[in-house]
DNA sequence: TCAAGTTACGGCGTTCGTAACTATT
DNA sequence: AATAGTTACGAACGCCGTAACTTGA
């Protein structure tokens, strides 16, 4: 779904820019998805692209699909964020200094309502 | 999305008798969203599949992506099939027979509101 | 000549299907 | 034993990136 991104920016360079995609990789996908569609969706220029008249219908229809793929993962997250646990974690001195403060915050990401207790524990 | 014509039909069979495509291509699928989002949507047991509660939710929420797919298309649609022509082909009287009715089955269907005219053609 | 888009092509990742395995009744 | 689901693995398809080409100001 480029499509959103290029009506967004005005051009496949910008989009390519922006989403870290090569822009041959967007200009295939727009072509592919016109021939698919029959319909042309952008009008080609030097400086950009600009949608045609049942592009930007077909792009307002594409962004509602993204708002609803954005629903449906919040609806998940939502719920495996309502994980309330108390995690405890006993470590040696190093590795609090190094891969547990990373590894707290991908978990706290996830699991916002989780609790963490860090113990430093002490090498036998 | 295999989780709502899961929810329908019950199981992983019957989808993949219905969707042609492979049981464990379903399964997999499923596992994998399952993992990606952190959140178990279905109870396996011996018939079946069953929503979990948030299973649920989820399920309603790839339907309203697929609606929103399915409105998507149809503008798309609704728009190639405003091409008004008329189309005229000759052809010799075996072709007539033959490929033509196939071709303009699928013309009819893409561009729903041509008009084909098809003349029979004397060989020279 | 420069900037934007397109075409060509090789590589990689994802997803699929077949086959074999597990589990539940 | 039979049926539904899962795991393993090899193959096919699609998508991406690099490079080269085309086009318009």
């Amino acid at each position: 779904m480029f499509i959103t991104e290029i009506a967004k920016t005005g051009s496949i360079v910008n989009t390519s820019d922006r989403l870290f995609v090569s822009s041959p990789a967007i200009s295939l996908a727009i072509s592919s998805l016109e021939e698919e569609l029959g319909v042309k969706i952008f009008e080609r220029s030097r400086n950009g692209l600009e949608p045609t008249e049942i592009g930007k219908k077909l792009i307002i229809a594409a962004q509602e699909i993204l708002n609803q793929i954005e629903k449906f993962k919040q609806e998940a997250k939502s719920d495996s964020s309502e994980i309330e646990e108390t995690l405890s974690i006993s470590a040696v001195q190093s590795l609090c200094r190094s891969i547990i403060p990373k590894t707290s915050a991908v978990l706290k990401a996830k699991f916002p309502k989780i609790t963490l207790q860090i113990k430093e524990a002490h090498p036998s």
